[in-house]
DNA sequence: TCCGTTACGAGAGCGGTGCTCTCTTCTAGA
DNA sequence: TCTAGAAGAGAGCACCGCTCTCGTAACGGA
């Protein structure tokens, strides 16, 4: 039954967008909307329920596409992470709204999504893992870190289990990171309606940027 | 009397978020709902004057804190803009989520809010153009754009009336602010809650990667 | 001065929302 | 067979956006 709801919410979700109803939820399903609150506290409890579904729906997502790629070359990896996290974006904007978008007005997001929404992020790590062990990047040139900046990295190393990468090359994957959800927000938020037309070559331009930032070195690059 | 009504609505902007309630409005301006249809059509209308001014009022002051720097500085010029924007952000975090953040559900952004909203572009624009103009731009490598990218680069350079600044050069110039709204996205969205304490820091650190990118002199940088 | 027009606000009401409370029914286990 | 608990129905509360009607006050022209 709980399965059956968050079915329907879903689609709803498609549909309309964060503003669903609890109750048009429930005349769906075929109950009165009294008769939801036996498997969801409220209407944000089974907002979070699809959040974290969606967190692991677009990490399952990314991490096949990713997979697809070659193993040794971490350029190939990362441009293949980029275009299945936007691939599935495109494919579930509200989703992706409800993960990366303005907070829910009056929703917080509580201490369950943590732990979901930090696969899509592990993905990379694991990319600049592999990387920094096989030298397949070129060394980080000595960016000078402030000293709180390199002590926030440093702690994102050890959650993200980044054994020998150095903070140098943390800071620039968050810089990329940014970059590529950036990019989704401005394109699944309509910034780019009046003008872009092939956001696919924006697109792709801007994850060979970051590549290069990184420094992902490539068999054919 | 609509003054009236738009200062109290950004009052609640401010203090609830996207979900303002027209009547929650009007029982501060002390009146009743249906005398603020009077001088808002429909709620989404008022909404839409808030967008429109908050455009105004971001361009204004990111306007103002970039026309402190060094005219000959283009770099100097590129922090100072994205500082100025950076500081209204986090003043002001529901109505940047307002303009940057999802699109508020069943709320289509009418025609009369793309002035305002291309005004904070214009600004990097003119930087970009002084920058060519004074040759204080490194030349941009070489980058291969796909077609279709070069078109929409054209296009938007003739939008943004950039002369003389190549496509090459406006295309870095886009990723540059997708950047920074990525990062201001990031920062006010809450996702660097749990990690993040030193955001200034970090800020710094990205703007000035992208001032790298987009190869601007400066005379101490 | 009188009258008609117009702007402005109040009030009631419609259908929708999240949520709570009470009541009934149904089912599974002792 | 009896009982405890789960599951759903229904009514109701306070809120929401929005519409419609009505009263009032101000103003301008004859």
């Amino acid at each position: 039954m709980t399965e059956d709801i968050k079915r329907v919410a879903r689609e709803h979700l498609a549909t309309e967008g964060a503003d669903l109803s609890l109750r048009a939820v429930a005349r769906d399903v075929g109950m009165v909307s009294s008769a939801v609150y036996r498997y969801f506290s409220s209407r944000d409890d089974l907002l979070t329920a699809l959040v974290v579904d969606a967190y692991d729906e677009l990490a399952d997502a990314a991490d096949e596409a990713e997979r697809a790629a070659p193993r040794r070359d971490p350029h190939a990896r990362w441009m293949a992470l980029a275009r299945g996290i936007r691939a599935w974006s495109l494919a579930h904007p509200h989703e992706y709204a409800l993960l990366y978008g303005s907070p829910v007005p009056g929703y917080q997001a509580p201490e369950d999504t943590v732990g979901p929404a930090s696969r899509p992020q592990l993905l990379l790590a694991q990319i600049l893992r592999d990387a920094v062990a096989g030298s397949a990047v070129f060394p980080a040139p000595g960016d000078r870190l402030a000293s709180g900046l390199r002590a926030d990295m440093v702690t994102a190393a050890e959650f993200l289990d980044l054994g020998d990468v150095p903070a140098a090359l943390v800071v620039r994957g968050l810089v990329a990171w940014t970059q590529l959800f950036g990019a989704l927000s401005f394109e699944l938020f309509g910034r780019f309606e009046g003008g872009i037309t092939d956001a696919d070559a924006l697109f792709e331009f801007e994850m060979r940027a970051m590549s290069d930032y990184l420094g992902l070195r490539s068999a054919a690059h």
